[in-house]
DNA sequence: TAGCAGTGTAA
DNA sequence: TTACAC
DNA sequence: GCTA
């Protein structure tokens, strides 16, 4: 064995708030394995602070301290699973960056969201109740947390996370027949975070079902492709193997169609459908690759007789994006390593930096979910200060393009109004012989949470906690959270931390390397 | 059988 | 409006 | 594609 274990000089303490009891525990455990010291005060020595909290505040609330203590890293909870993974401390990644919000009037303005609740509750949006248990809890467990007493050390994550259900709350759920908030599977595993590091015990299946994945893809059928990736999680989560379809009686996400094709995979070893591909099906796949072109051009291009890129490229008109798209077409087929991801980071970072040592500049996207390569990069960059400078953006891309780091323009969509900026094009890093597609966003620091949870995804995650949202009668986007008006008129309710959104939803923050849903 | 996220550009 | 992209 |  090696000498020394992996934690042998980390003193940590873990803030379970917010962090399920389950997943606490875990992550003692492994950290005492390890060589590890949990630790539940202050006053002897700390290294690690292990958190989900983003604020400092409330950090310090819990730990009832004015000041971190000295020496002492605050990490996110994936740290410890990231260092076991890499077999060394992985600070880079893991370290908090604290987000303050502008004013802490946070009951204020939840407040008033009960009393629109209210107002509204005949109009037929009707969360209420537990729901607003929920936020009366967050609220308070927040005050708490940032006043004293979180009576003992270990347990107490606040109780309405510690099992997110959609089954009947019988207990008091009479009254009026008001609509359930049924909140998206694929969010509820989420939040019940299975820390079920167990490898897939059905990837015969899931291999089949991948591949009619890329098949609905190639089709263009979103929903279809859709259910599908869904279906490919839920089955390699499953806890054992498939044997028959009882097995995937019940499980929502699978009807009647996908338990047909699991039993044919039992049954012989593969799916048909996913192994007959109609030949017009690798044209189509070829144009769809092509940036700008989707499955209704893609069909299109084949309808008028083309079958290879060099009929496109010489026959067809193309937009500007289109052209570029063939331009680059073999480069943007190829994923990006994360090591490139990291240069590419730390090259942008020190650009911006060069403009203004102020700003934030994090890449987001896949690689901030720790994904082990990436399709495009993608930067948030904000102005801790406030509002960005007008013309932050276009003098960030014009110092990109005078080092020769950004190659191209696509078209982006322009300021929609606000003060967000977004960016599209074509960058290159020196030494690195294939161009990749990259994302700027400036956002407002105002905006700063709405626009994270945006940004960081996936688009599942995105989708599902933006159906949630809907289905409490908010809206959410990369701007915030707005409470929907019966004259379909949008307040503003929250968009400055990415904590105050998801205590609204009831939705517990998790780093981004748990968004992978 | 309707609904499945929300927003923006190009044509 | 439709198609495509994030 | 699946679900309510
Ligand atoms: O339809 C979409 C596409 C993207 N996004 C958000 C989530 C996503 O994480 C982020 C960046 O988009 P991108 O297309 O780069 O996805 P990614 O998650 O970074 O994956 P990839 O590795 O393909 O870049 O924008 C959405 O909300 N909806
Ligand atoms: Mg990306």
């Amino acid at each position: 064995m090696t000498s020394k274990l992996l934690f042998h000089d980390v003193h940590a303490i873990l803030i379970p708030e917010n962090i399920s009891k389950t997943r606490i525990d875990i992550m003692r455990q492994r950290l005492t394995e390890k060589g590890g010291t949990v630790v539940t005060s202050t006053s002897t020595k700390v290294t690690h602070i292990i958190t989900a909290h983003q604020c400092l505040h409330q950090v310090l609330g819990f730990l009832k301290l004015d000041t971190l203590p000295p020496d002492c890293k605050v990490v996110s909870p994936d740290f410890i699973a990231k260092s076991i993974q890499h077999g060394c401390l992985e600070h880079s990644g893991c370290e908090v960056q604290f987000i303050e919000p502008a004013l802490p009037k946070k009951t204020e303005s939840v407040i008033r969201v009960l009393d629109s609740d209210e107002e509204l509750s005949e109009a037929e949006t009707e969360p209420l109740d537990d729901y607003e248990q929920q936020l009366m809890e967050s609220m308070w467990s927040e005050s708490q947390a940032a006043t004293t007493e979180t009576d003992n050390e270990f347990e107490n994550p606040p109780s309405i996370y510690s099992e997110a259900t959609n089954a009947e709350a019988t207990s008091n759920s009479n009254q009026t027949e008001r609509k359930k908030i049924i909140i998206p599977e694929a969010l509820l595993r989420y939040m019940n975070a299975s820390p079920n590091s167990s490898e897939n015990k059905n990837q015969h299946i899931t291999d089949e079902f991948t591949r009619l994945v890329k098949r609905a893809e190639t089709e263009g059928n979103q929903w279809r492709i859709r259910s599908y990736k869904k279906a490919v999680k839920i089955i390699s989560k499953l806890s054992f193997r498939i044997m028959s379809k009882e097995d995937v009686k019940g499980l929502k996400g699978i009807g009647k169609n996908m338990t047909l094709k699991i039993e044919e995979i039992l049954r012989t070893g593969y799916s048909l459908k996913a192994h007959t591909i109609p030949e017009k099906f690798g044209p189509l796949e070829k144009f769809k690759n092509i940036y700008g072109v989707g499955e209704k051009i893609a069909e299109k291009f084949y309808t008028i007789g083309y079958r290879t890129l060099e009929d496109v490229k010489s026959k067809a008109t193309l937009t500007r994006d289109q052209q570029l798209g063939i331009k680059y077409y073999d480069d943007f087929l190829q994923r990006i390593p994360r090591s490139e991801c990291s240069k590419i980071a730390e090259f942008v970072t020190k650009m911006v930096h060069e403009l203004d040592a102020n700003l934030i500049c994090r890449m987001m996207g896949s690689y901030l979910r720790g994904s082990e390569t990436c399709g495009d990069v993608d930067f948030m960059i904000t102005d801790p200060n406030g509002l960005p400078n007008e013309g932050l953006l276009e003098s960030i891309v014009l110092k990109l393009k005078n080092v020769g780091f950004i190659l191209e323009n696509l078209s982006s969509p322009a300021s929609e109004d606000g003060h967000e900026r977004i960016w599209r094009g074509i960058c290159k890093l020196a030494g690195v012989g294939i161009a990749r597609r990259i994302d700027i966003l400036i956002v407002p620091f105002d905006e700063l949470g709405a626009a994270t949870i945006y940004f960081t995804g996936n688009t599942e995650f995105n989708r599902c906690i933006r159906l949630l949202a809907r289905k409490m009668g908010y809206s959410l986007n990369q701007h915030g959270l707005f409470r929907k008006g019966p004259n379909g008129e949008k307040t503003l309710v929250a968009s400055k931390t990415e904590q105050e959104i998801f205590d609204i939803l009831g939705v517990p923050w998790k780093p981004a390397t748990e968004r992978n849903i």
